[in-house]
DNA sequence: CCGTATCCGAAAAGATACTG
DNA sequence: CAGTATCTTTTCGGATACGG
């Protein structure tokens, strides 16, 4: 990876970069809020659950620097200044949106998988407790 | 979020689901080698360029907990063990190739918009530094 | 109201020696 | 070869006091 020089690896190189952007603990949250019209640091810090001033701030900086949102200050008192997703924003929700479709088709899979494998690693512990009982 | 109530705050959290098993710093580069063919622990070691060997391990185990990634143990001497996608894992990748996509189409424009923002930045801190030249 | 600055603990990740 | 165990460094995130 990172040396993105084969087609395949470039596109893990995009993949990684947009993740990178997106994965973050709270950027999401704050796109999908943001996406639904012009939201206010205060309202976002409500309606973002959990999410803390620090986190807040840093994360709308990011996601400013990058283009997926805009900040727009009122020069009223008291301050007023909102948050709205761009155009590319946007698009990015709608691609997310693929990874949606995946994850409800398959959520059931893989907490059978987690299930199956834990249940093999709880196994394996415990025969490693009380070994060679086949003798 | 993390409540999911609304239809769309659904969708967030299952995306943010997604992110969660796929964001790590090395789950993608993994999974695209894997996608490619069976590949074995050494093997990935040098494709996927800067991965430790603990992080290699702890994101192989995670993946195949995940049920995104097949693990077959060779029992032979020296030891052979051989990692390959599942056909979910398969299905993800196409998924995230949308985001590809994205990244592509907008790149130069996140490029191009970090520049700015971070020209507007030094120009702020300068500012601040000379202040009130415009008396 | 809208942040920034500071401090601290938790978690992720790197390096690497060691083992079956 | 394919890991595990251990130690250290780095990054992330929470709490919160303070400032424009």
């Amino acid at each position: 990876m990172q040396q993105c020089e084969t087609p395949a690896a470039q596109a893990a190189c995009s993949v990684l970069e947009v993740l990178g952007r997106v994965s973050g603990k709270w950027s999401i949250g704050i796109l999908l809020v943001t996406t639904q019209g012009p939201a206010r640091f205060t309202e976002l810090e409500r309606q973002v659950k959990g999410i803390s001033r620090r986190m807040l701030t840093l994360t709308l900086r990011n996601l400013e620097r990058d283009g997926l949102l805009t900040r727009t200050v009122y020069p009223t008192v008291p301050p007023k200044v909102e948050y709205t997703a761009t155009p590319m924003a946007r698009e990015l929700y709608d691609s997310l949106l693929s990874l949606t479709g995946w994850a409800e088709r398959h959520l059931h899979e893989i907490d059978r998988a987690r299930a199956d494998y834990d249940a093999e690693a709880a196994v394996a512990a415990d025969g490693a407790r009380t070994p060679a009982l086949t003798g």
